[in-house]
RNA sequence: GUGGGUGUCGUCAAGCGGCCAAAGACCCUGGGUUGUGGCUCCAGUAUUCGAGAGUUCGAAUCUCUCCACCCACC
């Protein structure tokens, strides 16, 4: 009776000097090398960009994409999707979909939502009227939507907060992770990844990881970092809590992140990121590059002939100059959105994959030396 | 040439004797953004009101002269 899961984590490597690990995730939609950046399509799509030029992003191409149980539960509907023969084929897009919970937007949608043993009552950011969200209803939404990846229904606790907060917070995501575990049928089509909680108390991390790791899922998720708290203590706490995590399942630090932060999460053992950074950045005309950050609306690019990053080789580096994106952005062109969306999506997968190739042949740490000497500081 | 009108930030404009070291919008300049509500949020930008001279305790606001532009009519 041994049922086989979804997902499942391949540990291929661990550097010597450090954490950094580098493995494959086998999904029902293909393999996913780790360490990974997902894109972030919350509405059904990475916003600006075709699921092609996503497939399209880096040398190697993205192959998960992240997703959101909330915003597509609202609209257009679950069952909408379901019947539309699931997500990958609603929006065209044929590699992995990670979806996320809902429960991080129950933080971030704070002012209008109240928490409950039961689950979280709030309203919709888009007609106002009331819904109510247990774990279960966040299981069935995602089970309809048919992402590879589905995520526990969580409390992420703000920063700061008190120890008898963070306490109960995450004792009640840990009996929430629970109900979504004995509310996921089919382990063999969709994979559960238990999310950790503790926010920057370290005992109370370890307190948490131990919860949901008794609960023996396919992979684990290190939530509630990175919404405010300095960032050396996010290192120090994340450094702490992964290694309550087991080496054979995949580690998801939610939320992140910059340039660095990517490095840092990878050095202390992370294999997956996500971050809606790159491509809201793009649309507000910032861009990453491997000398750092350039604001595309500065006005000394208004004659700049050159591309926004000399050493990158993307579609948009190949053909379009500094002041032509200033001038999109300036006129509210969405190509503006499209160009510099395509290029931060670019540059974060192909560090990825510089990241994954340093770690294969085991120099992570001088490569992240190189990269910091160039970039500066996000 | 005659009659009438208008002149306040790059632009459009509020103000019409004290609360104006001049509102607002746009533009412009800079910054923010980390499990995406929001092509968005924050901040800054006129010691000055076409010029000059008066009236007044006090003027962008009243008077006079000049200048510029606009509209009619010769």
């Amino acid at each position: 009776m041994s049922e086989k899961h979804a997902v499942t984590y391949e540990l291929l490597k661990t550097d010597s000097r450090t954490k950094a690990r580098r493995g494959v995730l086998h999904t029902p939609h293909g393999d996913i090398q780790t360490p990974v950046f997902m894109p972030v399509g919350t509405q059904a799509t990475v916003k600006a960009m075709k699921p092609e030029a996503v497939a399209g992003l880096g040398h190697e191409g993205a192959h998960i994409i992240l997703s959101n149980t909330y915003h597509l539960y609202l609209r257009p509907g679950h069952q909408l999707i379901k019947d539309m023969g699931g997500l990958h084929k609603f929006m065209n897009w044929h590699g992995a979909i990670l979806t996320d919970s809902g429960g991080f937007q129950v933080f971030s949608l704070g002012k209008m939502r109240k928490i409950s043993e039961e689950g979280v009552k709030f309203s919709s950011y888009i007609d106002g009227s009331k819904h109510f969200f247990t774990p279960e209803l966040s299981i069935e939404v995602q089970n309809a939507l048919g992402s590879d990846i589905i995520m526990a229904f969580d409390e992420c606790a703000p920063w700061p907060a008190d120890r008898r907060y963070v306490q109960d917070s995450l004792n009640l995501t840990t009996r929430w992770l629970k109900r979504c575990k004995a509310a996921h049928k089919d382990i063999e089509r969709q994979s559960l990844f238990g999310i950790m909680q503790g926010g920057t108390y370290k005992d109370l991390r370890r307190e948490s990881a131990r919860q949901i790791v008794d609960l023996d899922l396919p992979g684990y998720a290190i939530g509630g970092l990175s919404v405010g708290e300095p960032a050396e203590l996010m290192y120090e706490v994340l450094d702490d809590c992964v290694d309550e995590l087991p080496k054979d399942k995949a580690r998801y630090l939610m939320g992140v992140g910059t340039p660095d932060y990517l490095f840092e999460g990878v050095e202390r053992g992370i294999d997956m990121f996500d971050c809606v950074l790159p491509t809201r950045e793009a649309r507000h005309g910032r861009a990453m590059t491997s000398h750092g950050k350039v604001n595309i609306k500065n006005a000394r690019y208004e004659r700049d002939e050159s591309p926004l990053d000399p050493e990158c080789d993307c579609y948009v580096c190949r053909n379009y100059s500094k002041a032509y994106l200033r001038h999109l952005f300036k006129s509210e062109e969405i190509l503006s959105s499209m160009l510099l969306s395509e290029h931060n999506l670019h540059f974060l997968v192909k560090t990825m994959e510089d990241i994954r190739k340093s770690i294969e042949e085991d120099r992570f740490p001088e490569y992240k030396r190189i990269f910091y000497d160039k970039f500066g500081q996000f």
